[in-house]
DNA sequence: AAATGCTGCAACCGCCGCGAA
DNA sequence: ATTCGCGGCGGTTGCAGCATT
């Protein structure tokens, strides 16, 4: 098994996408005489690619059985069921749906249905309801979805209703990261506002800093000083691109989708009860972030518009656009580190 | 209009299991 | 019992076409 050569090594074969001309041949060599051994193939019929390659174009495209065109709904319903019981067994899925082949079903779970479950709040790999930090993070697009509506019903008090509720959401991150990074154990579960976390247990000097900010954030008596503390956070190396815009989970870059999962697994792997603080608006899927911020903003604060939504204001303040941009990359990169 | 980014899909790669020698 | 060749599988990549800036 070990050391045979790829094909691809073998010397003048044609790699890439097929010709209708070898297309042609293929199809032909095949109606004559079946396909035999696919390694003597080629030769046979007189095409200049290797076995491996013909019996793929043949199985994936060429073969006369294959139903091509888009998924039905019932098709994309039957994936989604036969993936939560199979995984990823693409042929085994394929058995079930005549005429798509396994590789056609990979492609379109990995480019649709992936997105599509995601969207529905639920984990592609375990079909469960998401209770992770992306689904957090997800919540915080709906709650940014809806500070847009609430604009645009609004006017007279759009800028800051937006400016508000965009930083109830870095709260919100900030609330459900400290979550995820601290031991349950080890949190004042009575006042956990009141309560500091022991260096020995997180060991992580920012999250202690998280911890601080977070407390003072709740409560808006930030002072300048820790205001200032969040400059002096120690700059991680260089973010990768895909941490940049956490919200985006949908995929805008499927190469970076992949690794992101992979920090989904880490943070997944912690063993802290995600109810380990107080919910402010809470993650689950169950409950809407919206309907959550439709509770949280009475409808007098709305209809008064010389009314000063103070608690927001308080801790708005120190919320800077340009410092804390930075400090969420540091979060995130940190996150990533663990 | 050009540059850049994103998406979807065909094709490739490397590994594995099975059966024959 | 071991080796080898083959087919099959899942993961990954390359690239054309489309969308956006």
């Amino acid at each position: 098994m070990m050391g045979r050569a790829p094909c691809s090594d073998e010397s003048g074969l044609k790699k890439g996408p097929w010709t209708p001309e070898e297309d042609n041949i293929l199809v032909d060599f095949i109606q004559k005489h079946g396909h035999g051994s696919w390694r003597a193939l080629p030769k046979l019929a007189g095409l200049n690619r290797c076995g491996k390659s013909c019996r793929l174009r043949w199985t994936n495209y060429l073969r006369p059985d294959i139903k091509r065109g888009k998924f039905s709904e019932e098709e994309q319903q039957l994936i989604i069921n036969l993936h939560a019981v199979l995984g990823n067994k693409w042929s085994a899925i394929a058995g079930h749906l005549p005429g798509r082949t396994d590789n056609e079903i990979k492609n379109f779970w990995n480019t649709h249905l992936k997105k599509k479950l995601l969207q529905m709040g639920l984990d592609p790999v375990t079909h469960q309801p998401r209770s992770d930090h992306l689904n957090l993070l997800s919540s915080l697009q709906q709650l940014l979805t809806a500070t847009n509506i609430f604009t645009n019903t609004l006017e007279t008090n759009a800028l800051r209703l937006q400016s508000d509720a965009t930083e109830l959401a870095k709260l919100q991150l900030l609330h459900n990261m400290l979550q995820v990074l601290a031991p349950a154990s080890n949190l004042d579960l009575l006042n956990p506002f009141g309560s500091s976390l022991p260096d020995e247990v997180l060991g992580l000097d920012q999250c202690s800093k998280l911890q601080n900010i977070y407390n003072s954030c709740s409560t808006g008596f930030l002072s300048q000083n820790q205001f200032q503390n969040f400059e002096g956070l120690p700059q991680q190396q260089s973010l990768p691109t895909e941490y940049n815009n956490p919200m985006n989970n949908g995929g805008s870059n499927r190469r970076s989708c992949m690794k992101s999962e992979k920090v989904d697994e880490q943070l997944c792997s912690f063993s802290t009860p995600l109810d380990s603080l107080p919910n402010l608006v809470s993650a689950s899927p169950e409950c809407s972030t919206v309907k959550q911020m439709e509770n949280m903003v009475t409808p007098n604060e709305f209809s008064d518009p010389s009314s000063t939504s103070t608690t927001f204001e308080m801790w708005g303040d120190f919320i800077n656009e340009e410092v804390t941009d930075a400090f969420w990359k540091d979060l995130i990169d940190q996150d990533c580190n663990q």
